[in-house]
RNA sequence: GCGAGAGUGGCGGAACGGCAGACGCGCUAGGUUCAGGACCUAGUGCCCGCAAGGGUGUGGGGGUUCAAAUCCCUUCUCUCGCACCA
């Protein structure tokens, strides 16, 4: 018997299904397709355990419904443009695109290694000129359609990456990528006005119905909708209009004074030639200097300062005090807010703090406590009361009649608001897809040709010494003629956010080599939706919400016909090991390489889908892979000892339900046998196909084995020789059902028992629910719900035949000796219990 | 504070309201082997018991039910997300 040498047959194997070009995709309408797409990577050159992980998961997949008889698409590709190339760059002195080039290989290598069925002629480089190209021309489209916009803004700057971020990328402070502390600086910028998706982003949330909870709930938190009323004040002083956004407009009669951010436009002027001046000014420096995460840290003093103006409250024409906050934020809403103590607690606070009246006018349903008395707000709904003509009403009535009644003079209305900004999509770096924009001394703004794109990146800059935008110091790049009126012109010379490429690259798969569009129509509707898609959670409200804007965008352009990309979505748990998240720091890694190197690639995948349920977290153990590897060698060794099945019987293969087992002749054990190969099947499918659950799975394939060597170490030469229909079936299912998990071995076995094709290329085999059956059944005696017995019974056994088996039960009779049976409970097949006193 | 999810042996984890702990790891004993970290067999939640057996047991407390890890209420702990969002 040859031994099990994975670093043997693996890349042997390997070789062979590229060779025979087995996973290449052809639109096909007359079978049913199914897409399954793993999160593509940024080529860091190195795999790391959490992309095993899911490459793993979506390989089993992707080799399960090809066996299921579905016509699968399952790609892979490379999310290349991005800061680490360019900091190789600047630190190592090589060229962005060689070293990306180069990682891409490296990472290729070690995919190919774990034996994933990639479709490679779909492959897809979003730094390559023919993909970027298509992120340039979508970006002209969102231009006409008005959907992208330049705008000087307060935006979010990492100093250790040098370019801006989206309000995405920044993750408690800090950059996304790097961890630095973020700062504000006021830049002109593009912009993606995903906010007018805002409704159907958060509708749509609804039709997802195969996205885990926390995700859409992550999304539903981000866009943040509220609604609300708007109400304009007037500045008494100057006349000026001064708009706040409330949810709650039915406590405006007990606004008692208003707080602006530092940076609303008013201030200067409210504050202009007062005596407050000075001290406000620098009150406002300092909070501009401060960043808004710091400002608005949940243990931040709150601090306010009067101007000395006023503004008038126009339900009831009352004076009421204007305030500085810093705990007000220019980004949200109208940028103030009306202060009502008795009803908002925040607000009851500051006013305590800084002395403001407190008017009280929400009563609750059943008393009236007098303001002084009041300890906290009253946030609850209740009766009006101090409110004029609206005295009476329940406050949810006084919404809507105190909206109206604003609308109808004109100082206000129903309005909603979100939490979600337009999307900042301009990069001061180097390594990404120019915008395509050219600016003209005479024409202003002018989008770049379509015939005239790409926008190529230029070769060679010198990016070791980069102050600003790299693109910026390129003067072959930047000096230009503008496309309309022919004179001088200088490019932008920002670069786009890489999760524009990642917002449509699932859609670009369908139709990977198209030159004339970004893919057809009738290709991205055979494959799209993506079947199953599988990530990390830390895309929940980056990629995930881009590209379900995208999606929607595309779809409005008629150039989809799917409102959601992603029909099925699994948030893969991390890997950890010794109870922390794999670091170098912790010394605590463990690479795809090492492990297909000691045990190979097949006991890796095992393991990996073994430990754990796939949206779990996921304990590395060392002796749990080897638990994995003694598995497969133990099914080699099974195949070793029964080479002789496969060869008294010259080209029978048993394939599908083409030979069946005979069941004349069986005797207990083969039945037994037969029963647990069917009910194998039944179960590793069902695993697969509508649980995910692969750990169980691969216990059921683990039964099975194990069932296998109980039999065969029970029978003689003789009665295996009877049975080898059986055990051939059994043998060969064992093969079928374990090779999406491990295909080397599968695929080496299968060939060495001189069965035909690739296992990879067999049906999935089919149960006969016939086999399930079983002629006696243990079952259950309870008596007061406690188990004292347990009977066999012929499996038809009526309930007056189950009831009486129970009752004449040696250990069963004296727990009823004695008693009164008050009532009896039988389930047929599995237990009776027993009720007595 | 709001929202989501999770608490089961020494460990990873299984259990349509119906035998808790499948499968694997680890451990114990025995076998096999020149030897072993290979392989085979048996055992393995906890407590009492030589055993047969009995008791107990799914974070805590209550409830529904003939029967609860599973359903309901309550409470604690942990993880994640959001959070002066007006």
């Amino acid at each position: 018997m040859k031994e099990y040498i994975p670093s043997e047959l693996e890349p042997r194997w390997q070789e062979f299904w590229r060779q025979k070009q087995f996973y290449s995709t052809r639109k096909d309408p007359n079978r049913k397709k199914y897409y399954v797409l793993e999160m593509f990577p940024y080529p860091s050159g190195k795999l790391h355990m959490g992309h095993m992980r899911v490459y793993s998961i979506g390989d089993v997949l992707a080799r399960f419904f090809r066996m299921r008889g579905c016509n699968v698409l399952h790609p892979m590709g490379w999310d290349a443009f991005g800061l680490p190339a360019e900091n190789a760059a600047a630190q190592h002195g090589v060229d962005p695109a060689e070293w990306t080039a180069a990682n891409i290989v490296a990472m290729k290598e070690q995919q190919d290694a774990l034996g994933l069925s990639y479709d490679w002629e779909r492959e897809v480089t979003t730094c390559a000129p023919d993909y970027y190209c298509w992120n340039q021309w979508l970006f002209l489209l969102f231009y006409r359609e008005g959907l992208a916009y330049k705008r000087k803004a307060p935006v979010n700057w990492c100093p250790s990456c040098r370019t801006v971020l989206a309000n995405e990328q920044v993750v408690d402070g800090g950059c996304w990528r790097c961890g630095s502390a973020v700062d504000s600086r006021e830049l002109e910028q593009w912009f993606l006005r995903i906010t007018d998706y805002a409704d159907r982003l958060l509708d749509d949330l609804e039709l997802l119905e195969g996205w885990p909870q926390r995700v859409k709930v992550m999304q539903e938190n981000w866009i943040g909708r509220s609604e609300g009323t708007n109400i304009v004040f007037t500045v008494k002083e100057t006349g000026d209009e001064l708009k706040v956004f409330t949810t709650r407009p039915d406590t405006v009669f007990g606004v008692t004074y208003m707080v602006l951010a530092p940076e609303h436009p008013l201030v200067n002027k409210l504050i202009a030639g007062r005596p407050q001046e000075e001290e406000i000014t620098k009150f406002v420096a300092q909070m501009r200097r401060e960043s808004e995460i710091t400002r608005t840290a949940a243990d931040a003093e709150k601090v306010g300062l009067f101007t000395g103006a006023s503004a008038v409250n126009p339900v009831n024409g009352e004076e009421i005090p204007i305030l500085v906050g810093n705990y007000v934020l220019m980004s949200y809403g109208t940028g103030a807010i009306m202060g009502v103590p008795a009803h908002d607690q925040r607000d009851f606070l500051f006013a305590r703090k800084y002395n403001l009246p407190v008017r009280m006018v929400v009563a609750p349903p059943d008393q009236c406590p007098s303001t002084d008395e009041l300890t906290g707000a009253y946030e609850e709904p209740g009766i009006m009361v101090n409110s004029g003509l609206f005295d009476g009403m329940s406050s949810e009535e006084a919404k809507k009649a105190i909206t109206d009644w604003l609308a109808d003079r004109d100082r206000g209305g129903g309005d909603v608001m979100y939490r979600l900004r337009d999307w900042l999509i301009s990069r001061q770096r180097y390594w990404g897809t120019p915008i395509p924009v050219v600016y003209c001394g005479s024409c202003g703004t002018v989008p770049v040709p379509e015939e005239e794109l790409p926008v190529l990146l230029p070769e060679g800059i010198e990016l070791s010494t980069l102050q600003q935008s790299p693109l910026a110091e390129c003067p072959q790049f930047v000096h230009t003629s503008c496309p309309a009126c022919g004179g001088e012109a200088r490019r932008e010379t920002d670069t786009m956010d890489t999760f524009f490429c990642s917002s449509w690259y699932y859609l670009r798969y369908a139709d990977p080599r198209r030159e004339s569009a970004p893919f057809l129509k009738e290709e991205v509707d055979y494959w799209l939706p993506v079947d199953q898609y599988i990530g990390g959670i830390e895309h929940a409200v980056l990629h995930l919400l881009y590209s379900r804007f995208f999606t929607k965008f595309l779809y409005d352009q008629g150039l989809v016909g799917i409102q959601e990309p992603f029909q099925r979505l699994l948030a893969q748990g991390m890997v950890y090991k010794d109870g922390a998240k794999m670091s170098k720091s912790k010394g605590n890694v463990v690479t795809p390489d090492e492990i297909i190197e000691r045990y190979g690639a097949d006991t890796g995948r095992l393991f990996i889908l073994f430990a754990s349920p796939p949206e779990k977290d996921l304990d590395w153990s060392d002796q749990g892979v080897e638990g994995c590897y003694r598995f497969l060698r133990r099914v080699w060794r099974l195949f070793g000892q029964n080479r002789e099945l496969f060869e008294q019987s010259p080209g029978g293969a048993w394939s599908g339900n083409k030979e069946k087992a005979a069941v004349e002749g069986a005797g207990r054990e083969e039945k037994e046998l037969r029963r647990v190969l069917n009910a194998t099947i039944k179960r590793v499918t069902a695993d697969i196909e509508e649980r995910y659950n692969f750990n169980t799975a691969i216990s059921a394939i683990m039964e099975l084995v194990n069932a296998l060597y109980a039999y065969l170490g029970e029978a003689g030469p003789e009665q295996r020789d009877t049975h080898r229909v059986l055990l051939r079936q059994s043998l060969e299912t064992v093969l079928l059902l374990l090779a999406p998990f491990a295909p080397h071995i599968c695929e080496e076995l299968w060939h060495q028992c001189g069965l035909q094709g690739s296992v990879h290329q067999q049906s999935w085999p089919a149960y006969d629910p016939a086999a399930l059956e079983v002629e006696e059944v243990e079952i259950v005696i309870q008596v007061n719900g406690k188990v004292r017995g347990r009977v066999l019974v012929p499996a038809d056994s009526s309930e007056v035949d189950l009831l009486e088996a129970a009752r004449g039960h040696e250990r069963v009779r004296p727990y009823l000796e004695g008693k009164e049976i008050l009532k009896t409970v039988t389930v047929p097949r599995k237990l009776v219990n027993i009720v007595a006193r």
